[in-house]
RNA sequence: GGGCGGGUAGCUCAGUUGGGAGAGCAUCGGCCUUACAAGCCGAGGGUCACAGGUUCAAGCCCUGUUCCGCCUACCA
């Protein structure tokens, strides 16, 4: 083996390894042993690793690996997402690099282009997810444009369709006039923005007077078709039913009244425009409003915009300010921030527009899927975030699926150019299916790209198909996403697997933390802040970034990652290596198998050991079953560096001689080998390259390697307590030379006294660790009876004293400011104990055992600091 | 406007039934001890945001204040 470990060549040829042995796959065989299964977030087949796929993706095969080792039948589902804008935009950049726009190739040529794209690029981040690791069923891929996804993409619209659950209506919808497509609320982000608040005043028609609204849209003005004030407001009571007249286009509009309108903002009047606002759309329905359309869908000013015809929306504000201004129309413009909806893609802002669209009627599903989480059926994690899901769940609105784009699930509806009415079916018409015509078109639409994710849990699966897959594999057994896609996905998984399964998707939704830069920021391109997990890969490994990530995947918490930190755990990996390298030299030519365990004469210091390995067993599962990752990783973190590397690896030095020895090399090899399959979910490779070199029988990967378990046969309490008394007796001599400036190298003299003879004979039996780690020549034992060794550093333990004779090793001035400090440090936390221990409230109150615990160590303190000051005064003499 | 999360060592963060404040990095001192200087041994450092309350006991539970972050929203 190496000196140093070298991620690159050995995690390349681990993962091929693992590849062509089949060890990925799984089987959909309902008889086997019990599944477990997952189905990715299917990235963007255009996207790029980034940091939250990282994430995403290591703890999802940390997931995977640990239930695979423990012996389920476990299913990865990989795949990618065609994620409709994203794709298309990525495209049109690429042509217009070339001169081309979608519209001089025309549809089908474009849909085709797209494809190609994603035949030469669409794989990236396939083989970036394989170089971290991820153990998808790569046999099992998918495209959510696959044949089979899209026929279950028709087979849901279709059925949906129906059930009167899909319908087509005119909305106001969200418009990107750069995308010139629709989008759903979800896709707009809103961003408060430095605007003004423009007060302008109508003419009333009959010349009584005039009305003053207050807008923060000047423009909208042109497709104004009333006036509204509040019900019962003296300001305008006589004006209501009047008309006034709209500047510019000369329309005469009338003054309504209506409960939404606010008094108090603003002057009270509200200008109403019901085809550029949903409020006002909505207000409309209800008094009958005529609806104006004054923009083309890129956002142009169109006919009805009289003289602004052919100005775009923000280059008609500024005009139309100056000429009310000249008009004498302007009354006043205040500065106000206002709220603007941004499209998510290409953050233009986005318009309010009256559109004909497809909508999903969700409401009867939305309560089907609060249902199933109230019931338990499926945990949302952390608990937290149930809150969030009901709050939008018991909101929601009818989801607006339709977009105006070219890449994506077509709408399976067409038209009849005949009798006008809709044919919806899941094989294309050939005729009208009302009036029989063969005069149809289909609609240009496409589907909202999340409306086949939706599906994803069981369109992976092989549904509408009854297929063994959904047999043994749904529900899924856990989600693993990041919380900005609760909505998106979750929520829309939780009502399709519902409404078309039958059951929920998964049972539970683990829902993580977004990675931030190491100030909290956001990673975004334009700040420059990005890290590449390539890079960070490139730098130090796969294995030391999977640490990482799990090691700050704590539930609920923003994750900061910063390249120390990923230093730190590279140095551990690196740990790992050196005390792999040590442990086989160490057990060269051993044969593990040839070994009866339970007739070996375990050490003391074996014992300790493998109890402690039991417990890290015990809370590595119990943190791992309960998503609590980052306890998994610190947990087998310090086990593996300072219990087994600093203590147990360095004690054994001096046990491989003799009739120690073969206890000792059993249980190098067994804590190595427990410690790796331990450790493997997190960092798969360099465990599998240690653990593939250690001797003895086993399976042909330490992936298909049982997990380990906590077994009986450690259940060694006694003698860890004895190991861990002789471990502080040598930090208190270690201590006592690192404070006093004893030189590493000098063997000093040490004195045990104390009655406790158990205590007396333990240290006696295992002098050796005392000598060899604390780097001491004679050790002598004598009872409290005998005087204090004169000219000594003292340590207190509990039971027992520790003399470090100083004679001729150095002043004994050091040693009294020492003690000094550490008198002054036991004085304090006797006080503390003191004071709460004469609370009489405490001593009835207070639970027994933790009454008796702090009398314990009340006593303890006591005694420590009569000796502590003794010997303090004695040196002084 | 509504909701959620957070404020713990210089930095980044743990701390799940309330009972002696922790880790990594950084800092200081000492070590090339034959697995590892990407290492070993030792040390210093915190009125757990602030103010109240509950309790024998609060980083942890309750109330209020403040600062930061995020989500959500049809206040023109």
């Amino acid at each position: 083996m190496k000196k140093e470990y070298d991620p690159g060549e050995i995690e390349q040829r681990w993962y091929a390894s693992w590849s062509e042995k089949g060890l990925f796959h799984a089987e959909a065989d309902s008889r086997a042993r019990g599944s477990y299964s997952m189905v990715i977030p299917p990235p963007n087949v255009t996207g790029v690793l980034h940091m939250g796929h990282a994430m995403n993706n290591t703890l999802q095969d940390i997931l995977i690996r640990f239930n695979r080792m423990e012996g389920l039948n476990t299913l990865w589902v990989p795949g990618t997402d065609h994620a409709g804008i994203a794709t298309q935009n990525v495209v049109e950049k690429d042509l217009a690099k070339r001169g081309i726009t979608r519209h001089d190739m025309g549809r089908d040529a474009f849909v085709e282009e797209v494809w190609k794209w994603r035949r030469l690029h669409g794989d990236k981040i396939i083989d970036q997810l394989k170089r971290m690791g991820s153990s998808c069923d790569w046999e099992r891929l998918r495209f959510t444009m696959d044949k089979g996804l899209s026929k279950a993409v028709r087979k849901v619209f279709v059925s949906l369709y129906e059930e009167g659950l899909i319908y087509r209506s005119d909305y106001i919808v969200n418009w990107c006039p750069r995308c010139h497509s629709a989008l759903s609320d979800l896709e707009v982000e809103h961003e408060d923005e430095d605007g003004f608040l423009w007060h302008m005043r109508y003419p009333l028609a009959d010349g009584s007077g005039e009305v003053v609204v207050a807008t923060t849209r000047p423009e909208t003005m042109l497709g104004d078709t009333a006036v509204a004030v509040h019900p019962g407001d003296e300001r305008y009571a006589s004006m209501i039913g009047k008309k006034c007249i709209l500047p510019f286009v000369d329309r005469q509009i009338p003054i309504i009244e209506d409960a939404v309108v606010d008094v108090e903002f603003g002057t009270g009047a509200v200008k109403i425009t019901p085809a550029h606002d949903l409020n006002d759309y909505e207000m409309g329905i209800r008094h009958g409003l005529e609806r104006i359309v004054i923009m083309d869908t890129s956002g142009v000013m169109n006919e009805n915009a009289g003289p602004y015809k052919g100005m775009d929306r923000f280059e008609c504000r500024r005009v139309l300010e100056h000429d009310l201004d000249a008009g004498g129309f302007l009354v006043d413009k205040t500065q106000y921030t206002v709220p603007v909806g941004h499209c998510y893609r290409c953050k233009s802002a986005i318009e309010p527009y009256l559109s004909k669209q497809w909508f999903v009627r969700v409401k009867p599903m939305a309560e089907d899927a609060i249902m199933a989480v109230k019931e338990g059926k499926t945990r949302i994690l952390p608990a937290q975030w149930e809150k969030t899901y009901f709050e939008w769940m018991n909101n929601i609105r009818d989801w607006c699926i339709s977009r105006q784009i070219w890449w994506g699930h077509r709408i399976p509806a067409w038209f009849c150019d005949e009798c006008g009415e809709i044919t919806v079916a899941q094989a294309d018409p050939k005729v009208c299916a009302h009036c029989g015509s063969a005069n149809i078109h289909q609609d240009s639409d496409v589907l909202d790209t999340w409306f086949s994710s939706a599906l994803w849990p069981f369109s992976t699966m092989g549904w509408p198909e009854n297929t063994p897959e959904l047999k043994t594999f749904y529900p899924t057994s856990v989600i693993i996403t990041g919380f900005d896609i609760l909505f998106f996905w979750v929520a829309r998984m939780m009502m399709m697997g519902i409404k078309f399964m039958g059951d929920v998707p998964f049972r539970d939704v683990y829902l993580h933390a977004l990675v931030r830069d190491e100030h909290g920021h956001k990673m975004s391109k334009s700040k420059g802040n990005v890290v590449d997990p390539m890079d960070v890969m490139d730098h130090y490994g796969a294995d030391a970034f999977r640490f990482t990530l799990t090691a700050f995947a704590a539930m609920g918490r923003d994750v900061r990652i910063s390249d120390k930190r990923i230093q730190g755990y590279r140095f551990f990996i690196n740990k790992i290596w050196n005390a792999g390298k040590y442990v086989l030299n160490k057990i060269e030519g051993f044969d593990p198998d040839s070994v009866d365990c339970s007739s070996l004469r375990f050490s003391l210091a074996d014992q300790w050991i493998l109890y402690r390995l039991n417990h890290t067993i015990h809370d590595t599962r119990e943190a791992l079953k309960g998503y609590r990752y980052n306890e998994a990783a610190e947990t087998l973190y310090q086990f593996t560096w300072h219990t087994l590397c600093d203590w147990y690896i360095e004690l054994s030095k001096n046990m491989l001689e003799g009739e120690e020895k073969i206890p000792t090399m059993w249980t190098l090899y067994y804590t190595l080998k427990t410690s790796l399959e331990l450790l493997h979910p997190i960092i798969p490779f360099v465990t599998e390259e240690i653990w593939q070199e250690i001797p003895g029988k086993k399976e042909a990967s330490i992936m298909v390697a049982p997990y380990p378990e906590v077994t009986d046969a450690f259940a060694f309490a006694d003698q860890a307590k004895a190991m861990a008394f002789i471990i502080e007796a040598i930090g208190k001599i270690r201590s006592i030379r690192g404070e006093t400036g004893i030189s590493p190298k000098a063997r000093i003299d040490v004195v045990l006294r104390s009655n406790d003879h158990k205590r007396q004979s333990l240290f006696k039996a295992n002098e050796t660790y005392i000598r060899e780690l604390a780097v001491t020549q004679n050790i002598t034992f004598i009872p409290m009876d005998d005087p204090r060794p004169p000219r000594s550093a003292l340590a207190v333990v509990s039971g027992m004293e520790i003399y470090v004779l100083l004679e001729g090793v150095l002043d004994i001035a050091t040693e009294i400011a020492r003690l000094d400090k550490q008198i002054t440090k036991t004085t304090k936390e006797l006080e503390k104990k003191k004071k709460k221990l004469a609370n009489q409230n405490f001593l009835d109150k207070a639970k027994e055992e933790v009454v008796d615990e702090q009398r314990r160590l009340n006593d303890e303190l006591e005694s420590k600091l009569g000796k502590l000051k003794t010997a303090a005064d004695l040196l002084k003499d």
